[in-house]
DNA sequence: CTGTTAGCGCTTTCAA
DNA sequence: TTGAAAGCGCTAACAG
């Protein structure tokens, strides 16, 4: 077992070989203007000595630190795992790594968050507000420090300054209601997330345009806001919901899988028949409505792709000359509708 | 909109101030050797001048970088992601965050994550290895620089100078399997993972000595080790596996959730009724086994507090002295079956 | 092609 | 109670 010894650095590949920190540096820059001969040794030696460059000095001399900061509201909800894979595949084919942090649902931990990314840690920061992020002096704080920022998914108000990734849940909800109405049903139930999250405002506007349009009555003893934010009480919410539900839905649209599959089973335990006697259709298609029997029509959000966009638009901000006040992009993905046997 | 200045540095405030850089610096710490006016002066001015420490300088300088770097098989499995968020709750209660890397069930990809660590951007790592990983040099090699280490999860074998963090894989499977000996079940079917995977070697374990412990013929037929690595193969592999079975099973003991319920949904199709014909357990408990109608009893595993149990070694392992060489622990987390209507 | 040197922003001795 | 100054390890401008 060698003894831990000090760490090697240019210094003490500059002193064996010779020659200037500066040469050394150079060389395993790989930059051409180091003899060629001269970089062989280079490399040779610090292979030798098991030089490993400083990350943190690097850094700080250079004022990159190829790091990327993502802020999600939680790590339980695999849309945002998802979006996080996107960014780090794009991310890691681009030379970056990316940090992650959870606001755990909170204003406050997301305003924390991007205060230990404003100290210098990340180069940029691509973020998903929470639903509870009314005032965005936070984030604009951090653009007018001059980092990078994208937001994702739940922007409730266009940030001046930050791209936007998002997707169009309006027309998306508006379509997938459509098609029920399409297929005769009348009594579509509505099951949606905390009201005051944007994409859970926009999937109700979709719905009720959707009613709307087609002259459907919109019961409100249809219509459910789930107030939880974690899953075991998720379930309960659901379940007391169709307990006692007032009129029998022939169809439920719900604004995410977890509250599909929650209908679903609920549904199955009240004695339904999926699809016969009443269709579901969930939103995000992230896994379980395949797995699950009856398996589950589902509103497909490209989540992956949503975070590669989100990374790709980062990395291109730090391309651009800050000088130049490149006007910041909105960019709308698609979904589409998934059929399955729920409906 | 505010003029994009240049970040405020200790220099600047101590100009203002017309005192040193040292002083400031002090003082931001709270350090009682400063004048407790002088503290507050330089607080006030500070905070007036929204001067933001810049945290790379304080890491080159103090040699902390207090970031965990922590290196998962993958993120598309709730499992890690569950040990992530036990990790991230530790880190964040001591004031660490958390670099979270996939090593994409490569070796390759594990080794490139560490060596991106070891170069000073993290204090200490956690690692899950992948099941490609046999050879532990380059794990050795981050432990022989001073990096603390400790592994969860997958771990093939002991590695000196780190710490281990496990689960009772081999005993658990006896457990469920013997629960099921115990309700007169005779064809037992084993559904694995890979079996270069050191988990599912246990479990597989586990299964054989609870058949022979009971005398129960073990059959070729009704063991399938799964060999895919993402989420669609892997049901086609079950389906094609029960489709052609040649006994019935009357039971099943799957090895992770996925697994569980991917075979519930093939016998459900195949017309099997659970649990009055064919019982099944899966591993995990990450919710899943909860929603699925018939709801799946599983062996329910402390994943998240394996991550804080991980972090916690960690941060162990950041305060003692760097001298006295502590013997390394390795921590066996407990599981318990939990019993649903599958069963 | 290579070396010298001045930082990057902060911490921390040592001295006053 | 404060200040001066030497690093932390690396980059990059400038000079030769």
């Amino acid at each position: 077992m060698p003894l831990k010894k000090r760490r090697v650095k240019l210094e003490d590949i500059a002193r064996k070989l010779n020659i200037s920190i500066a040469t050394v540096s150079r060389a395993l820059d790989d930059n051409p203007r180091v003899k060629l001969s001269t970089r062989e040794k280079v490399f040779k030696m610090a292979k030798a000595m098991g030089y490993m460059p400083n990350q943190i000095a690097k850094s700080l001399s250079s004022g990159k630190t190829n790091i990327i900061g993502v802020i999600i509201p939680r790590y339980d909800e695999p849309f945002f795992i998802e979006v996080c894979r996107g960014i780090d595949d794009y991310a890691r084919e681009h030379n970056y790594k990316i940090l992650i942090s959870s606001s755990r649902n909170s204003f406050e931990f997301e305003r924390d968050n991007l205060i230990a990314f404003e100290r210098g840690l990340v180069d940029g920061i691509i973020l998903s507000p929470t639903h509870e992020t009314e005032m965005f002096t936070h984030i604009r704080s951090v653009i007018n420090k001059g980092i990078p920022v994208v937001l994702f998914d739940n922007i409730r108000e266009e940030v001046q300054g930050a791209d936007h990734v998002l997707i169009d849940d309006d027309m998306a909800s508006f379509k997938a209601v459509e098609f029920l109405i399409k297929k005769s049903k009348k009594n579509i139930a509505f099951i949606g997330g905390i009201i005051e999250k944007k994409v859970f405002q926009d999937r109700y506007k979709g719905y009720i345009k959707a009613m709307k349009k087609y002259n459907i009555p919109i019961r409100k003893e249809l219509i459910l806001h789930c107030k939880s934010l974690d899953r075991e009480y998720e379930d309960v919410e659901i379940q007391q919901f169709f307990n006692n539900i007032a009129i029998q839905p022939d169809a439920v649209f719900a604004c995410t899988d977890n509250y599909g599959l929650l209908t679903m089973k609920t549904l199955l335990r009240l004695g339904y028949k999926i699809p016969e006697e009443v269709s579901i259709i969930g939103f995000g298609d992230l896994g379980l409505g395949e797995v699950f029997v009856p398996s589950m029509t589902c509103i497909a959000q490209p989540t992956y792709e949503m975070g590669q966009k989100a990374a790709e638009l980062l990395i291109e901000q730090f391309n651009e000359s800050n000088d130049t006040d490149h006007p910041k992009k909105v960019i709308k993905l698609k979904t589409k509708l998934v059929l399955r046997d729920s409906t």
